[in-house]
DNA sequence: TAGGTCATATGGTCCAACCACATCAACTAC
DNA sequence: GTAGTTGATGTGGTTGGACCATATGACCTA
């Protein structure tokens, strides 16, 4: 067993037992490392490796920032990992594209009518509407946020996880797709109306339908856009 | 921006720009911080980082199996990360069941009836069936393999990596649960024979049917062992 | 020709030192 | 007494160097 890996083990049983939680101090890298009787190094690779994972956050100096804490973003995880496996291409963005579909379907047939998420998701339409020349850039910004509101309403923290990193692994992607777009204009008038649809589905507690409309939604704006064009992936059936 | 990711953005935009592939070596540890002028330690945590995300192996010594190589395995990542922010309390088991069930249900209902995945299911099912005292563990094996047959046969690279992770981020979760059944025998039995229902709906190109039976057997099994009984989670709704 | 031996290159580990940063306490000037 | 300055302390961030374990391949030697 390489040296990390025992440092990272401690950690994870810390972890699992209870010792440590969200929002814990982990011991200074130095003291953790006479501790488990391991170089520094050893214990920094480790801590890096939580860093990557979103299970840490490290700070220099002093005071409530400083220290390595424990958090909690398994969003980042799986963010930055499919990101890097997208690099590879041995994921291809019409299946990230497909997965989000199905996974952000299921949410908004089962996102609860009550959820306190949807009232922000009505915000977010709000402020997407209100201007009539609002940034490329915002509007992207703001349907993130508001695609995460309607899947934080079904209450499943591991889809919600899920969902984002899809979303973050293809940002990239995404950003670069608008640009390709022959008319933003009428685009961003054609999602709005689907947002709202979208919403007043869910609110309806017609589940099925909102399903079908997030569905199409996400697809449409993919097929549009001209998902594969100069990328080998291939559009997958999205259903 | 600290020195590793620096590194690790000079890799990931190697990968990017296809100046790396699945496969390529990366220079060696030492080369490599000479040339981005950086120490060999903050190249090494940007080793473990993309080691530990499923995107590079590294090996001692000389020779093929030596070096450090881009190699692209999702499921790892994904898998210790969800175990990870499991350990950490802030992912339900209960969301993880449920969100296995969503995707394998969505990937018995696409499985391509003439994907070559199905002969190895029924090869796997097979094994399973033949010696009537086949060990527990062996069985679980052979389950685990089965349901990932299952789940490449719909040809979603992504969905086939969410779901390998997500089992195995609960593996030991699983495991213990096994000992918590009143009758193994009479569970194994069971399973074998909705495996076989299973593979059979696919096979006859009935997805909806593969698909619900799908979602019957994973929750069964979880209900039937108890899922939640000394856990925080609560039992998901599954659908 | 067969066998052993050494050079070489790889990652794995450790150590000691230094830097940058943020807080807090002690001190000083007013 | 108060306000500002200064230094001590403890944190992570980075570096260079040293040494070890391993695996291969070239080179000797019997």
């Amino acid at each position: 067993m390489r040296t990390h890996q025992l440092v990272l083990h401690w950690i994870e049983d810390q972890l699992s037992a209870g010792n440590l939680a969200v929002g814990g101090r982990l011991p200074a890298e130095r003291a953790l490392a006479e501790q488990l009787k391991v170089s520094r190094t050893s214990v920094r690779e480790a801590i890096r490796i939580l860093e990557a994972m979103g299970a840490v956050r490290s700070g220099v100096g002093s005071g409530p920032d400083a220290g390595t804490v424990v958090i909690s973003d398994p969003t980042a995880a799986l963010g930055s990992a499919l990101r890097l496996h997208v690099a590879t291409q041995h994921l291809p963005v019409a299946d990230i594209v497909q997965t989000r579909v199905l996974l952000e379907s299921w949410a908004a047939a089962h996102a609860r009518r009550g959820a306190p998420e949807l009232e922000e998701a009505a915000a977010l339409l709000g402020a997407m509407d209100a201007p009539e020349d609002i940034p490329v850039g915002e509007f992207l910004a703001l349907d993130v946020r508001f695609h995460l509101a309607l899947a934080n309403a079904a209450g499943n923290a591991v889809v919600s996880a899920m969902m984002g990193s899809l979303r973050e692994s293809i940002q990239g992607y995404a950003a670069e797709l608008t640009s390709h777009l022959p008319d933003w204009g009428t685009t961003a008038s054609r999602l709005r109306t689907e947002h709202h649809a979208i919403l007043a589905a869910v609110r309806s507690g017609d589940g099925a339908r909102a399903a079908e409309l997030v569905a199409a939604h996400i697809e449409g704006f993919y097929k549009e856009a001209g998902l594969g064009r100069d990328n080998p992936a291939q559009p997958g059936r999205g259903d």
